[in-house]
DNA sequence: TTGTACGCGTTATCAC
DNA sequence: GTGATAACGCGTACAA
């Protein structure tokens, strides 16, 4: 077991001074050709690296990114992770992460930890609970000290800092015209308590859609979930007591408890009721029927907040003009909501 | 926007010694009651944090946990993160998420990347590519180097260190022998090539299960997955081809494309063929059928994982014994493998 | 061509 | 009770 080696070390063993080994590694011409051999051959047999947070001390910069997010156990996450952790390796930085569990206090811990020097700058998409307490001193604080911060997805709009975000509303749109041009006349929504900004927004753009087609939105027809963990007797509930032949849910888990609903109920998807959901994972594939959705591209949007985020942390100070960039959503066609009016022909 | 505090700028603001500051702040008995109050005062006024990476050059410890894994969007690696951030989180740790994306290279410039200097010790789970070339060179050259390494789930016999793996000849066992005591009696098996360690154990456990029963082994009723991109037609084709009541897969996305091709053959899940699998993810509750699966306990073993790491980082140098730490499986019944028997009678 | 001195922010040690 | 000094490992401006 040998402790790892410094440039002093490298000194003492090859009688030269520390700040020779240095320039001789970093191939500076003020050394001569022999000795800067002699030293980089040392240093390669010995496989000297240079320690890197004596370099983040020295250069105030630990080209390192925190990555703060709510869980992690859920394909979209997983799927911005892999997508910043692939812009931050190519461009020689690595990844951080905290999960604040979707717990204020968590996050706020979180942060603070990693502003202290741990870290360039922030990626985060805030908790459930934050955007419950509307309280963001803590993302104020971080971003007043001067550290670069991008939202992801689960934005605030009150806090001015770079922005990833998807059209939530159009996607919605998108998703519940497309039930209606499948030929869907009820169609129901399944999606989130108003306070979480996604579920809001696609909710408003469920309406949309209804609006746009003469439809009047019917209140009933909307069930709102607050917890996820209970959410499957609900939304089976919801299904059997109401008559409809189109349903749009927030997430893939919504929908296929939908669908259980369904089936319980006797009918069938898409034969009876169509079904599409947000959030393209390896559920919506994989699940028997197969599941139409709207595709959030996440690894986009990682890779587009890692690039956004080391842009401000390596390019001079050019501006403060904040970017909010809108990631396009596909829709993409399963199973769940083939055509219905083909099946009248 | 305000630069960040340090210890010299207070002491220069309080005109005082950047050691009082420091022993103040640290509640040393040295400093007069009178100076330490208002040094406090002050450092709270301004929120002083002590820079972390200051720290970490000083003490020679990163208080960071470097987490390197084959890829991230499938829940078991997920939850296995999730659990070595909680007991991290706990114990004042950081964790630095790197991913290999299951090449050699991706993996071996990581491990050197994170090596100089910025963890305290690995966790990791060695890519396939890694597992193929049986070339591990990189982890010896880390835990030569004194870096205490945790091998999770995908370990290699022949490192010495810490390990944390599920016994996944006897998980496998357990589900075959549940599919016999449902009284199958034709069993497949849907597993990866023999180089992934985790694969070959799961295959042996199925074909001890069969012997145990004095069954034979039909290699023709043993598929075995190279890519797991293209493997839903591999699967459904073999269904198809082959006369099989149960199907044994080594995780779920196999297990749904099994059942796919049974549907597509004209028969059903579970009144004409039994189907059970590792990894008991979203997609197994979710699923119509829910599977039946044996859960690996993901989050479990990242929190001993990290606790072994941080033990062994925090403790005295007690013993050079390595630990092979290994969870419990646990047989979970769903519908996809409800009892044949029952329907007999 | 090489070496010395300094600073990044912190703490421990020792002198005052 | 307070402050100066050294050290962690590195890079660089400046001196030799």
């Amino acid at each position: 077991m040998k402790p790892k080696l410094t440039l002093k070390q490298i000194a003492r063993e090859l009688d030269v001074s520390v700040s020779t080994v240095s320039k001789a590694l970093r191939d500076s011409v003020e050394i001569s050709e022999e000795t800067r051999q002699k030293i980089k051959a040392f240093a390669k047999l010995y496989n000297y690296k240079p320690n890197n947070i004596a370099l983040s001390l020295k250069n105030r910069k630990t080209k390192t990114i925190g990555l703060l997010l709510p869980e992690i156990v859920h394909d979209f996450f997983a799927t911005i992770i892999a997508g910043i952790e692939e812009v931050a390796n190519k461009r020689g930085y690595n990844v951080i992460i905290c999960l604040s569990n979707n717990s204020f206090d968590r996050e706020v811990m979180n942060m603070e930890m990693l502003a202290s020097g741990s870290i360039d700058g922030f990626i985060l998409s805030v908790a459930k609970e934050t955007q419950q307490k509307e309280d963001y001193h803590h993302l104020e604080e971080v971003i007043n000290q001067g550290m670069p911060v991008v939202l992801v997805d689960r934005v605030v709009d009150c806090i001015t800092c770079d922005k990833v975000i998807i059209d939530d509303m159009e996607g919605a749109r998108k998703a519940v015209q497309h039930l209606i041009d499948n030929g869907c006349r009820k169609i129901a929504a399944i999606t989130t308590v108003d306070y979480v900004s996604v579920g809001k927004l696609r909710t408003q753009g469920y309406a949309k859609a209804l609006k746009e087609n003469n439809r009047t939105v019917d209140e009933t027809l909307i069930l709102k979930i607050e917890d996820i963990d209970n959410s499957e007797q609900q939304i089976v509930n919801f299904v059997r007591d109401h008559d409809m032949d189109g349903i749009f849910a927030v997430n893939e888990h919504f929908s296929t408890s939908a669908i259980k609903g369904i089936n319980l109920k006797g009918l069938s998807v898409p034969g009876d009721v169509s079904v599409i959901s947000f959030s393209d994972g390896e559920l919506s594939k994989r699940f028997i029927p197969s599941l139409s959705t709207i595709n959030q591209h996440g690894a986009e949007m990682g890779r587009k907040a890692a690039d956004l985020l080391i842009d401000r942390l390596e390019l001079p100070v050019d501006d403060e003009k904040y970017q909010t960039n809108v990631i396009g959503t596909s829709l993409i066609v399963r199973e769940s909501s083939s055509i219905k009016s083909t099946a009248m022909f």
